[in-house]
RNA sequence: CGGGGCGUGGCGCAGUCUGGUAGCGCAUCUGCUUUGGGAGCAGAGGGUCGUAGGUUCAAAUCCUAUCGCCCCGACCA
């Protein structure tokens, strides 16, 4: 492409919406716009960076012998009510009527569509297994949209479905994704990590998140550093501690407090450390009741663990603060466990807060907490369970090695699904004996638009983007200086230029009449990976100028064989 | 949904407190000069100040309502 055609500017300045740096830069470097909250157009050189990405992905599912089809966004609503999912979904889902008024929703995922495919098409064992997928926009509404295309409503996204007639077989489809999926990402240039995930409301036995690295990741996922252990925060497993909890030495003491609501303030004023005092948090349980949640000072509450307890209210809510001077006479910041099962409060403590002895806690009373509590003399035993975030240097689960904390965003993410959807709908197809079997569903997601803010979020610098050639919307930007005032640097730039289109290689060509330096930063802008410059200057010697993205010094490079020069460095 | 902030040429902002008929930088257009890291000079075009009411001789500015956008939180395959 010339450029001197090519109607979209880069911005100097970052536009006021703009938070993270992958928007921003998608931004300057006119990949997209905004239409409204968490909608946004592709422009020509982001388009070109989706197209790649979403190649990679067909590619790889291809190969793994998926089969693409392409469903509708709007879907009827009397697929959601059959599902029971029209009731589930809440104002995510976004509903609207047909002119006969008949319910609508526009597609956030596509379970009950290809489920209701499958039923239609699918009868026999011999036809499974199969795997569905299709490359398509999704509409999700969500409450904040945020991040630019990271965190849209609306969204690109490659979602599979797979169908297998014992769970067994639905392993094998699942492992095959997997190492579709590493292929991909792979392949696409990324630093990635597949991770255990909670499943979340789509429930199902077993699940992957794949994470982009990035320190900017909205998501903390924790690897050991001993074997291949890695889950998201949310599912990593806290393990109790190695050391058993001492013996009771010191007797109950009343300590004064006053106005010291935090571990913080507490820590402070007694001038202890975090991890000798016990921090309770009150929630609302399911029933009505209140239920108390007991973590070392230092740890924080890990809230998918905590909502899954028994008694416990999903999803979690904090009780409110009247709520708990009602039941158990105090505001919160001086809360501790000791008496609440007399009140009726259940009481759960994670694995380290239970290991604590002569520990602090709230008195539940105003200004007042206690020191040298112990569990079993001064109160019952807690019920000891895992409810917490792990933390850096944690041991590993697998009980090789320590956990390391890395931020990551989620890209992919993989589900065995199980007969929820085919059980609901009736999906079901003949076996080897003649009878109806309910298939073992898998579902694969890939958010295709959101892998292309990963992309930048990782691979960026103070100039610009830096992509992984794989997706980089050129790979070659010939840069021609002053041309206007040499015929030679036009002719020779423009001889490359065709050689390279000839040659097959995704060339842009900056014919623009602008300084070299407006030149310069564009191309560092929209981060094409090889760049020749073609100048007076190296021409009297018969040479061109040679840079990738990511070097800091030119390199000269023969003007005989230059696409020769130029295709080894692209590698093809 | 709770809390906070912002809507003024395409973009970034000032002006609002203290009412007097809109300004700066970037971008755009024209001309001349310039040309290896976002050029200089001269000139030009472009805004009913988010929208709708109200107060006033007079409203970007004060009042009311409303819409939109951003941030934090809760929420989220």
């Amino acid at each position: 492409m010339r450029l001197s055609q090519y109607p979209i500017a880069n911005l100097k300045e970052v536009p006021a919406e703009a938070e993270v740096i992958s928007h921003q830069l998608m931004l300057r470097a006119g990949l997209i716009r905004r239409l409204s909250a968490g909608q946004y157009t592709w422009l020509p050189m982001g388009l070109r960076v989706l197209r790649k990405v979403e190649t990679i992905v067909r590619e790889e599912m291809d190969r793994a012998g998926a089969l693409e089809i392409l469903m509708p966004t709007t879907q009827p609503a009397e697929l959601w009510m059959e599902s029971g999912r029209w009731g589930q979904f809440g104002p995510e889902l976004l509903r609207f009527k047909d002119r006969h008024q008949r319910e609508y929703v526009y597609g956030p995922t596509h379970e009950e569509v290809v489920t209701d495919l499958a039923r239609r098409e699918l009868h026999s064992y011999r036809q499974l297994p199969v795997n569905f997928y299709q490359i398509q926009l999704k509409f999700r509404d969500e409450v904040r949209p945020r991040f630019g295309v990271m965190r849209a409503r609306e969204f690109l996204m490659k979602d599979a479905y797979s169908f297998h007639l014992d769970e067994a077989c639905l392993q094998r489809g699942y492992a095959a994704m997997y190492r579709a999926y590493t292929a991909i990402f792979t392949r696409m240039g990324l630093t990635f990590r597949a991770v255990q995930a909670d499943t979340g409301s789509i429930g199902g036995t077993g699940s992957q998140e794949f994470h982009v690295l990035a320190d900017s990741g909205e998501d903390a996922i924790a690897f050991s550093d001993g074997d291949d252990y890695a889950a998201n925060v949310e599912k990593a497993e806290a393990m109790a501690p190695a050391t058993p909890r001492g013996p009771a030495t010191r007797p109950v003491t009343d300590i004064d407090t006053p106005r010291t609501k935090t571990i913080e303030t507490l820590t402070a004023l007694l001038a202890c450390t975090a991890a000798t005092v016990l921090k309770t948090l009150v929630v609302d349980g399911e029933d009505g009741q209140l239920v108390a949640l007991c973590l070392r000072g230092d740890h924080e509450l890990n809230a998918i663990k905590a909502q899954k307890l028994p008694g416990v209210a999903n999803p979690l809510h904090l009780a409110a603060p009247e709520r708990i001077l009602e039941v158990i006479g105090c505001e919160p910041g001086f809360i501790g466990p000791v008496g609440l099962a007399a009140r009726g409060v259940k009481v759960f403590a994670d694995h380290s807060a239970a290991a604590l002895a002569d520990f602090v806690c709230g008195a539940n009373r105003k200004d007042v907490h206690l020191s040298g509590v112990n569990w079993g003399r001064d109160l019952p035993e807690p019920i000891i369970t895992d409810l917490r975030n792990v933390v850096d240097g944690d041991p590993s689960p697998t009980g090789t090695g320590q956990l390391r904390l890395v931020r990551g965003i989620e890209v992919g993410h993989i589900f065995q699904l199980g007969q929820k959807y085919s059980a609901t709908m009736k999906a079901t197809v003949l076996d080897d004996q003649g009878k109806d079997a309910v298939p073992f569903m898998g579902c694969y997601g890939i958010g295709v638009t959101r892998v292309v803010a990963a992309a930048i979020e990782q691979n960026h610098d103070e100039r610009g983007i830096v992509w992984p050639e794989p997706i980089a919307p050129y790979q070659v930007v010939v840069v021609p200086l002053n041309a206007a005032r040499s015929p030679r640097v036009s002719e020779v730039a423009e001889k490359l230029y065709a050689q390279l289109q000839a040659a097959g290689v995704e060339v842009l060509i900056d014919d623009r009449d602008a300084r070299p330096g407006v030149k310069f930063a564009d191309a560092e802008l929209w981060g094409i990976p090889h760049r020749v410059v073609v100048a007076e200057r190296g021409l009297e010697a018969g040479t061109l100028e040679y840079r990738h993205r990511r070097a800091s010094d030119n390199e000269a490079m023969p003007l005989e064989g230059a696409l020769a020069f130029l295709q080894e460095r692209i590698g093809r």
